[in-house]
DNA sequence: CTGAAAGCGCTTACAG
DNA sequence: CTGAAAGCGCTTACAG
């Protein structure tokens, strides 16, 4: 704890750099050199400017150091659908990274179709934040992209990205993955195949929409519908998306879908229905949530190393925060295959 | 988009208030007034300068305002498990509120057993942080809470409280409704009941475990174990102490878990071991997670508002920010029981 | 209605 | 090794 003068309530009244020197009886120059560990103060000096910062309870203050420096320790990260439970593993890892590192991150809500990306990404620059992890970028945002690699500020996109961005990025192979599921389901002699995809917007869901097409191909599999194809990565949309194609009296044999929520909302019709899976219909999500694999909930789909994905996402964009200057890399993680029991 | 003179590249040479004034040939000070929206400034000048601004494209610098005006219109979010879903939507909602009143939320993380929760306080702090929100308070914390106090920095606790810290908080009764939850499991024969609770160190957790033996009670039903009532609030956890328990021999009927994390843990294992549910045992949750009720997991649990917790939260925390200086005030909203599948 | 000046709390060349 | 001074980009009494 902080130990405090005896004289009185200091309540509000801020320790400054000035107290400090005037303690010691020194300028707020040597202070500021003591204070940041440069050589150049003596070691006597040094040391009892650190007991007097102490014992003041001093603690520079940050607004200061940033306006002075004309930078500051804090990233931005933006994202659009908090209410999406991969977001929040991704700022996970952002965070952690970016705690070891002494940085600080401001979220920003982009609004859940993005609406909100220039303005959060325009008030972070007016706070200098040292650079920024998108997670929900579409082709609307070109112009923003651009005017910040013209401005010189540091950025990475994470998950989803817009081609031809000169940024950094991290991501999973969507499309690959997406035919590889595709084909194990096929595989297992589904013929009759509807997609449930996220929205056409991103380019996590576009890839993944065509790596099912893909893969279903293939394995002599078709995508039989053509509506409810793009919609909402929510239980909610899948369920009514699930209602809707089964309700069309066409015979389908296995769900494909854009994420894990949306599976789970086609559980729930199935289960309203009684329909049995995988044997009436199996049913397969993406990203492996938490919950995917959770007591009797089994479910087939692939995992994506989120968290990491945060963490890398950070080091890159720190790496430019400190100035490098290389052409855009892209991160590409491992997924992973989970065959559960959704699709027998 | 902004329009941009057309003298060649400005990469990183910002715009300040100075080079609006030039352009427009008045001084700083009559910027400043007319950018803010204050009366006393002519609707002429007011024009001029605000295309003059917007032809530049400027963007007031938030640092140096900040250090000008000595407050910021940022708050802080502290939590210490990422992981666990919980805080993700309380998040959300802070965020979401906040969003609306124009402020922004830093994030820190205070590490999972809130071990750097002073650090991360002193850090907002130090970036002059306009309010914080505790939401994994321990009984170590007392001493900054109190700090906080006596400094008179507006802080609010969300969900976790320390008792006689004098602050506002967010909670649910989670005496009340552990209470109606074994009410409710005892209700249905099971009397032989075993308990798997969060940390000792939270006050929720306390509370959960205090309900569920008086519920219990009520109904003439026993807690039957002595180890592993207190412990991480993960699946992994909940796993760990579901096998010690189910190997101990013992008779048990009904296991209440200290969140729906811990329930997931138990129900993996009554899956491993071919246990059927609610048949051989009853298992219970608390938070009521969007996956406690995805198709075939139907867990029996309580749902706890995260959302409007957080949203709540920081609508308090901005009354003290703007000065209100009433006396601590407590929010308890409202919970319900999720009766459910697992419980029969 | 408008401007000159001080100052928020720091850091950093530059002298000594 | 240490200090005086300038300045980061604003805002705000205070004069005029």
């Amino acid at each position: 704890m902080v130990t405090e003068a005896r004289s009185g309530p200091d309540k509000s009244v801020r320790v400054t750099i000035r107290d400090v020197a005037q303690r010691v009886g020194v300028s707020s120059a040597s202070v500021s050199y003591a204070m940041s560990g440069r050589p150049g103060v003596s070691e006597d000096l040094r040391d009892r400017v650190l007991t007097a910062a102490e014992d003041l309870g001093y603690r520079p203050n940050k607004v200061a150091q940033q306006l002075r420096r004309g930078r500051t320790d804090a990233v931005g990260l933006l994202f659009a659908d908090i209410a999406n439970p991969f977001y929040p593993d991704l700022a996970s890892g952002v965070i952690a990274a970016a705690t070891v590192e002494g940085f600080e991150v401001f979220v920003s809500n982009v609004g859940i179709n993005g609406e909100r990306q220039t303005e959060a990404a325009m008030a972070q620059l007016d706070r200098n934040s040292a650079g920024l992890l998108f997670t929900s970028v579409a082709d609307q945002d070109r112009d923003l992209l651009e005017s910040l690699t013209r401005r010189g500020v540091p950025f990475v996109q994470l998950h989803r990205v817009l081609e031809g961005a000169a940024a950094d990025s991290v991501v999973v192979d969507n499309l690959a993955a997406a035919r590889e599921l595709a084909q194990h389901v096929a595989g297992t002699g589904r013929k009759r195949v509807a997609v449930l995809g996220g929205a056409g917007a991103s380019s996590v869901s576009r890839d993944r929409e065509r790596g099912f097409r893909e893969g279903l191909a293939m394995e002599g599999a078709t995508v039989v519908n053509e509506d409810g194809l793009w919609g909402a990565l929510t239980r909610e949309s899948g369920a009514a998306r699930a209602r809707t194609l089964l309700s069309a009296g066409q015979q389908v044999d296995a769900v494909l879908c854009g994420n894990d929520m949306i599976a789970v909302g086609v559980l729930d019709v199935c289960r309203e229905r009684g329909l049995r899976v995988p044997e009436d219909l199996a049913v397969a999500g993406f990203d492996d949530m938490s919950f995917s694999s959770a007591g009797p909930l089994q479910l087939t789909t692939v995992t994506v190393p989120r968290e990491m994905m945060g963490r890398r996402g950070f080091e890159l964009l720190l790496r430019r925060i400190q100035g490098y200057d290389g052409p855009p890399e892209r991160i590409v993680l491992p997924h992973i295959l989970q065959v559960r029991e959704t699709t027998g």
